[in-house]
This record gives structure tokens, sequence and C-alpha cells, in this order.
DNA sequence: AGTGCAATGTTAAAATTATAACAACGGAAT
DNA sequence: ATTCCGTTGTTATAATTTTAACATTGCACT
């Protein structure tokens, strides 16, 4: 029982409750209290429920959570018990270290095509999926319609291909590159991922701690 | 002048400003005003006065902002023109991926040292970094006491070897493992990136989409 | 069966964050 | 020199988000 809207915050916390419960089903534990997920977790008890709470609550009164049903719980609210499609764009250094990296069955998506526009990389086998030319890259797509598009493409390249394949019908994106994707497009679904901010805040705050002293 | 705490979803922002300002150094434009960047960022052009505001303010009334100096005045914020030194510690998929990919010296860090723990990895040259065996660590962190170390590696180490380096005097932490590290100790400064996290929420709002259909 | 305890789901309050409004400023044009 | 226009910095309002409080529920124990 999904009530109304869902804040984007609570969205975006829900991948780290998945995680974390998948540890402790790793530690052996089955079943948790708000008040202990919070301790572990640096947050706080009434966070946690309110946000289970937005998907209709899974605990049970004076017993806590059962960590595998709330875990399958999340899994079915990220739609990860459900299957989509994905390609990936742009085979070089990111995309071989994301295919190599991400489990995109774990959460999903099944690669059903890799493409690139060098003829060196063209043809070569990445994870049982072989690399085609990015010129058939249309036919492909009226052909099978996937779901989603991982972008590991430089700069330059990223806004005309996401431009591209949003005409193509595809309008989920994973985009790996340093450019933001801003599409004007109600349609699109764009999630950009960018490791080196983390870098950025990080230096941010060892700097600010650093001046503290 | 920089005024009180600031909040970390300003700090958060601050990354993505930093990058589009360097778009549009690309694009030759060298002045913006908040309502225009705000078009283009997707953002509220009041957001934008206010988050700049926390630090002082880089405008200038009926002018805008200089694109240049706004964007070197974020990179002072976020501490990119100081200089720091990095570690690196597991030299695997990922630690290779994310040495390949992130540029630390741009972002104002020096990677002094990597370790790994793998006899077949020691020894070798990574990015004119030879890498080193994990089990001299302690002995490299006294004599060179490198401000942060970027974690690559897998989930059951993460814990023990944060835990070893905050006992040496490191506090500062970039973990791109599948962990999240908890550390209650308050001097501890700890990134966190998941790139699976961006998959996970696009799947989300992928499924969502679809649902209200 | 009845009572007490523990922890949830839910409602209410506080805090934070984002948006809107506006006054102050500087440059350009007359 | 003066006025007007555009845009900032700043203050005030609205919206959202988090935290706290509490009533409800189900189990365990006697």
């Amino acid at each position: 029982m999904i009530k109304g809207a869902i804040s984007s915050l609570v969205i975006k916390r829900m991948p780290r409750y998945y995680r974390f419960l998948g540890d402790l089903q790793d530690e052996g534990i089955s079943r948790i209290s708000s008040r202990e997920l919070a301790q572990r977790m640096n947050l706080t008890a009434s966070q946690i429920r309110q946000d289970f709470n937005c998907f209709g609550g899974f605990g049970q009164q004076g017993y806590g959570y059962n960590v595998d049903i709330l875990r399958s719980e999340i899994a079915h609210i990220l739609g990860l018990d459900r299957s989509m499609t994905a390609i990936l764009i742009g085979v070089g250094n990111i995309g071989r270290a994301v295919v190599k990296n991400v489990n995109f069955e774990a959460k999903g998506f099944t690669l059903i095509g890799m493409f690139d526009e060098k003829e060196s990389i063209v043809g070569q086998v990445v994870k049982n999926t072989p690399v085609r030319h990015i010129s058939t890259l249309d036919e492909f797509c009226r052909e099978n319609k996937p779901d989603a598009a991982i972008l590991c493409l430089p700069k330059l390249a990223t806004k005309a291909v996401a431009q591209q394949l949003l005409n193509l019908g595809v309008n989920g994106f994973l985009n790996f590159s340093s450019y933001d994707i801003y599409l004007d497009f109600p349609e699109a679904i764009v999630e950009n991922v960018h490791f080196e901010d983390g870098l950025m805040t990080l230096s941010y705050r060892l700097h600010e701690a650093e001046d503290n002293k």
C-alpha cells in the first residue's frame, strides 16, 4: 500500500537500507528494531519508521522488523525483482569498469547490447554480450526497445546520444559521464553518477576540519 | 566570508555547479545570471543565489556572475586549490578503474602510495605510483601521514582497514566498496560512493513511470 | 485468561530547506 | 547628472523534512 508521491529523499535512502540489510543477513541477524537499526546506521528510529511507512510499514508491533522480509520488500519497492532491459553505450575505460563492477542482473537489468564507435572494440565480447557498432543503434533500439541506456561516453557525445535515444523511445538513463544531462523532456528519467563528487565533498570536509583546528 | 555552518545539501550541490561552470567555459560563456543558470540547470534562481551567498556571494548586481571567477571561487570553497595527500588501498578491479578514471590531481589530491595484499600486484607501477604490500601500511602512514585514504576493498576488509587507518591518524575516507563505513569516531570523515545506488533509483523511477501509465 | 512490555504505525511539533519578494546597487542611456 | 533597468544580496514566507510524542498492537509470561 503506497500512499501518494514518495519524496525523492526517501527513495535515495532505500538503496542504503537495502545494502545494510544484506549485511545484517550476512551476520545472521534475522530480526531488528528501528531503534537498533538507527544506532547501527547513524539515523534516527523515527526516520526509519517514517521511511518504511511511506510504503505501508513492514514491521510487527512489539517485535520489530524481519530482516529477510524487509529487505525483499525494499527490493520490490525499488523494482529489483522485475526485469528490465538495458543497453550500454561507450565501451572504453569507464564502460568496461562499469560492466565489470556493477551487478546489473542483481538489480533486475539484463544487458542486451553494447555499443561503441571504435572499430577495434566492435566485435569484442564483454560479459557474454558482443559490442556492436554505434551506427546500428537505431535499428537495434527499434527492434529490441530497451528500457534503459547506460551512458559511458565522453562529455561531448553524451548529450547527442541521449537525445538520439530519446527519439528512439528509450527514456531511462544512467549517466556515468562527467557531463550532466539536462533534457527538457518530461518522460526522460535520468540518473547522473559522478564519483568525483565524493572526492570534492571529501576535500571540502577535510579542509573544513583542518581550518577549525 | 563564510557564515556559520553550511548545510550539507548546499555542499553537495557545489560539485555540480563546478562541473556546469566548466561546461560554460568550454562554450565560451564568460558571464551568466542566476536566472539563466537556473534555467539551464533545472534549478531556481533563488536557490542559486542563496547557495552562493552562504559563502559571501560572488556576483555583481545588475550584471550577474563572471563564470571564471565563480568557478574558481567554488574550487576554493571545495579546497580543490589546496594540496592534500592520499593513498589508495585495494588495487583490484575497482581500484584500477578508480585510478584510471578519477582525476585526483585536478581535485588537489596527490596519490603518494598504493597498497594491496596480492603478491602478483605488489611491485606493479600504476600511474607512476608503485603498489606496496599492505603489511607496510603502518610504517608508510607513520612516515608520510597521508590526509586521505581511497578504499577500493571487498566488503569484509573495508571496516578493518578503515579502523587501522584511523588508529594511524588518517581520518579522511573515500570509500568505493559496497559496504558503508560506520565509525563512531567524530574525527572520521567518510564519503561513501555507491554507483549501484543510481541504478536502483533509476529502477524505482522507471517502474513508477510504468505503473502510472 | 489477564497483565505487562516492547516496538510499531501514526499524529503532532520542531527544524530545516526552498521559494518568493523586495530593497540596494551599479552600469547604461538619455 | 539623472533616471531607468537588470540582477544581486537579503529578508520573509511557504513547503518540506526530520524529530519527537503517543496511542495501539501483539506477544510472552504468570
